[in-house]
DNA sequence: GGAGAAGTTTACGTTAACGTAAAGCTGGTT
DNA sequence: AACCAGCTTTACGTTAACGTAAACTTCTCC
């Protein structure tokens, strides 16, 4: 019994806020591509995850290209050595990135915190 | 004794790796306002901060304009109570978006942990 | 005193990631 | 039959964040 459940652009765009040009214009890039029933798209299961994955890179602030590389990447189809290195190559420089970011985050909560203490701070010295 | 050192223009290019050109925009952005002497632009050690805040906030995905307001809450005037309150509903949403990150970031590690490993397996079939 | 390096202003060009509008097809409903 | 919601294509417009080029000053060094 497959899944076989499919998406219309509209139920795509409704769950994840997104207005169906952008599901286009992502098809445009090649990140996408649905199938068809006459003209309209029908988007199956795997292609909402893309979409989940490509949003989810916009929050960490990729490129569509990047993170169409990334998508790429979790599709493998290491055939020969060479590009099984150059994958984990690529692996590598992500992780190197994402702990950049990971620093970057924390040293932002550290200040939020800092911010928000000198808030409460004179909130107190308001009400003395 | 002031530690009043300051910075060319050419000096904070070279330390961040961006051109003067991306400087002189955030100046137009008002993000940094050096001091001159005549024509030339001399920058404090606090506009070097400031211009180490906001690549870190570009790193993030952050907008110019998010990260003047980041900066912005860092150097805070509370004077009246309802401005503290309308900073400490930024400083939550801030926060929120942080942690959003954070998951993100965490998902990412773990797919690429699994991609490797993969990656490893084939790495290690082909020798067999 | 001429050349070069580093600074300046002004201004037009570029790329990514969509927005927005126009014009048209299509399947169900009143 | 008419209408509407939802889909389609085509195409020009827009914003952010600079790039790039031209033309000019100012300082230093040989």
């Amino acid at each position: 019994m497959d899944k076989k459940k499919t998406y219309s652009i509209g139920e795509l765009a409704r769950e994840f806020d997104v207005t169906t040009r952008t599901i286009r214009f992502y098809e445009d890039q090649g990140l996408v591509s649905p199938s068809r029933r006459g003209q309209t798209r029908i988007y199956s299961p795997a292609d909402r995850v893309t979409l989940k994955l490509i949003l989810r890179g916009k929050r960490l602030g990729f490129s569509l290209a990047e993170s169409k590389e990334l998508i790429g990447m979790y599709q493998p189809q290491g055939d020969n050595r060479h590009q099984l290195l150059a994958l984990q190559e690529k692996i590598h420089q992500r992780r190197a990135q994402l702990e950049q970011q990971l620093h970057d985050i924390q040293a932002m909560q550290q200040e939020l915190d800092d911010v928000e203490q000198r808030c409460i701070d004179a909130m107190n010295d308001l009400e003395s």
